[in-house]
RNA sequence: GGUGAGGUUCCCGAGUGGCCAAAGGGAGCAGACUGUAAAUCUGCCGGCAAUGCCUUCGGAGGUUCGAAUCCUCCCCUCACCA
């Protein structure tokens, strides 16, 4: 039994570049593995979970990770599964994200002593000479070979820069570097950075002369189709600033039936009978597995407390509990609303509705409610009356979404 | 640099002088059914205190009573050639 068992049973791997060789390796020593984690904005996203968490489960089971920020690899971009080239960023806004970055890995890893490591590739490849790297390294890859990498190919059809062409060298000498200067054995990634891994393994072995191994994961999707922690309203961040932990539990209660035993292996730490059981809850009862799925990932993410909180806010929501702090909120000028606000005005300046066309479109459509009452007029006035025994105005548009109106 | 094709509302994609806020599909939102699920059905899906007004079809001008549609210049993308 080895951390490889582990990634397996927990629907971890998609590809190894030798899954015996790895198993042993992890069962007979130490093994130091490293994931790059690109610098493109302030904050990582659910996304990046599995990689984050694979390298925790490296970090229980005794291994060593290490975390790396692609702060070098950033400035050249990584065209693996992207149809066009990204927008390339400044270098103070790349050097600004490696750092939030870091922040934010040092959340989920013990850095301590003799712990996990973090690096920036900056460090290494920004030195780098042009024509010593070409004699180097250069001449150790195959065109014809990076022609045929997936990653490339499907970019011919579309087109591909030099610049792009590039990245796949660059993270191959990032793999090679950490093998060279401290005994890096094992890459994971997303399954898209195959071909990246597997250049970087046989630079490695050519120039250090060393096995190192690559692992994959599944690209995670959801069974309705869509990309992991992308919804219509934009990605789930893992930042409280940018997700709150309160939306961002939200986003794992609304999993759907079909990912509940997948998602728990993946994104929890729960033992897999326990998953298994959860998972096997008939019919409505699976919300509890949702919300068991819910907590977890959001202690993982932002803590025991703000998990709490999260979950009794929904509680309180969705009618059944009594702790509000967590659901959104506004504040208003108490003799404002003891004046009467028109509804699609207070839909609109609670970010409920977008525009006061889209709220007068979600009000006559019978979608919007303040407390219990469905609103029928769009310019019904809203006043301190409606106000709950919290003292607050619920509002709610849909099923789902909830907002209180605070009077101040 | 040459030649050809093309840039339409979140995406794909019709439209080639008035019937166009612009077909169809997807995404999204709401309602019904439910379980804060999926599937399905129905409606909505530029903005505005709104039976009307304003802004949109790569950009800037122009022709016309009237332009996404016609003309001129410019920008960008793609393909082939050099």
């Amino acid at each position: 039994m080895s951390v490889y068992d582990t990634f397996l049973e927990r629907g971890y791997v998609e590809q190894c570049t030798d899954a015996e060789a790895l198993s042993v390796l992890f069962a007979s020593e130490q093994v130091l593995g490293y994931i790059g984690f690109d610098p493109t904005a302030t904050s990582l996203h659910v996304g990046s979970l599995i990689p984050i968490l694979s390298l925790v489960h490296l970090q229980r089971e005794g291994h060593r990770p290490i975390a790396l920020v692609g702060g070098g690899t950033g400035m050249v971009g990584d065209p693996s599964g992207k149809t066009e080239m990204r927008q390339l960023l400044t270098l103070e806004t790349l050097a600004a994200n490696a750092e939030a970055l870091k922040q934010q890995l040092s959340r989920f890893l013990d850095f301590g002593p003799g712990q996990a490591l973090m690096v920036n590739n900056v460090d290494w490849l920004a030195p780098l000479n042009y024509i010593e790297m070409l004699r180097d390294v250069g001449r150790h890859f195959s065109v014809n070979r990076m022609l045929a990498a997936e990653s490339v190919k499907q970019r011919l059809e579309t087109g591909l820069s030099f610049i792009e062409f590039n990245y796949m060298i660059l993270q191959a000498y990032d793999f090679m570097h950490l093998c060279k200067t401290m005994g890096c054995r094992l890459q994971m990634g997303g399954n898209d950075q195959w071909g990246n891994i597997v250049a970087g393994v046989d630079l490695t072995r050519r120039m250090v002369g060393t096995t190192v191994y690559g692992l994959t994961f599944p690209l995670i999707t959801t069974s309705t189709g869509q990309k992991m922690g992308k919804t219509h309203a934009g990605t789930i961040w893992l930042d409280a600033g940018r997700t709150s932990p309160y939306d961002f539990y939200q986003y794992w209660v609304n999993t759907t039936d079909a990912d509940v035993e997948r998602f728990l292996k993946l994104f929890t730490f729960l033992p897999l009978d326990q998953v298994a059981e959860l998972a096997s809850l008939p019919g409505a009862a699976i919300n509890e597995a949702k919300q068991v799925l819910a907590f977890e990932v959001t202690k993982i993410v932002h803590g025991q407390s703000e998990a709490r909180l999260a979950q009794a806010a929904a509680a309180a929501a969705f009618g059944h509990g009594e702790a509000s702090e967590g659901v959104p909120s506004t504040s208003m000028a108490r003799a404002r609303l003891e004046a009467g606000v028109p509804a699609f005005m207070l839909l609109t300046e609670t970010g409920l509705c977008q525009s006061s066309s889209e709220a007068r479109r979600l009000i006559s459509q019978g979608g919007a409610y303040v407390g219990q009452e469905r609103l029928t007029a769009f310019d019904q006035p809203v006043t301190l009356a409606a106000a709950g025994p919290d003292g607050a105005i619920w509002l709610r548009a849909g099923k789902k979404k909830h907002h209180r109106i605070l009077p101040a």
